[in-house]
DNA sequence: ACTAAATACATTGATATCAATAGAAATGAA
DNA sequence: TTCATTTCTATTGATATCAATGTATTTAGT
């Protein structure tokens, strides 16, 4: 006589071994973790890597694109620059063409730690690279490509 | 005379390009708000869903397996039980063979939380499944689990 | 049994993430 | 021009994430 609504077990592992967005968090964990490790001489995590390789531009690009490029919220990327702003890394400025929005560029200091992280990101890279199978980089990287 | 370390554009392109950490992040993200949109009206996000379902079993698991299992820090999984006790749809009680340890195990209205978020994974999951080429999603699965 | 080392978890502090909301500026329609 | 709408960003509040650290308990070596 229970009223209790049970999912069975076998349920429960088949969600846990097929579920996409579980696998993709677990490895994007673990991922982060690496490169957090990798990168710490350096002084930078993984997502402020990458952060500060997207601005790495020509020209100091508005904070949307940026956003969008990374697939993270606009809010996310606003609270992101903080920490970089605060250690004299990037530079937010306003955009005299849109004076609603920002324009987002590397300092020189930015730039120095950004080239003594890319070896750190090579090797780490290379790493990773090596352990997948043939070609699984490439695919990997075309499948993920479509979920976002 | 610029002292100034400059990475050149092509390599930030280059970065961008084949970064699986980025890749695995982009998608990370994107794939968290799209699980968290469809579960919102069951009132849970992604990883609530997942670590929920990884508690349905015979016997309540202690916290490090779990842990383990969704490839996070045993600190994190502490932090992302608070708000599932304070809802009552996880119970965190004491291992009596164990002391130092905690068994996690869901209520019985978290198992009723659980069954009505089951039919919307079901169908999000479907739906991104069906986006994937053809044996995609086995492939891409395999290829998230050689990195952690 | 005693003690040192290892194990399991909690706490704190910092950053990351997003929803909801709000503000300011640009755009478009009249 | 004027005003409603849209666009761009910031703020707030909640949860997620991990490093560093601390505490309690168990285990292992003696």
């Amino acid at each position: 006589m229970s009223n209790s609504i049970e999912i069975p077990f076998s349920t429960t592992l088949m969600v846990r071994d097929t579920c996409l967005c579980l696998h993709v968090q677990r490895a994007a964990r673990a991922l982060a973790r690496l490169f957090d490790d990798a990168l710490r001489p350096a002084g930078l995590t993984n997502g402020q890597f990458s952060l500060m390789m997207s601005l790495n531009r020509p020209e100091p690009p508005p904070m949307g694109p940026v956003a969008a490029l990374l697939a993270m919220d606009q809010t996310t990327l606003t609270a992101a620059l903080k920490p970089l702003q605060r250690k004299g890394w990037v530079k937010v400025m306003e955009n005299p063409r849109d004076r609603r929005g920002r324009l987002l560029s590397l300092t020189t200091e930015g730039k120095a730690v950004l080239a003594k992280a890319l070896p750190i990101w090579q090797s780490t890279h290379a790493m990773i690279d090596g352990n997948l199978p043939e070609g699984g980089a490439a695919r990997l990287r075309q499948d993920l490509q479509a979920l976002s």
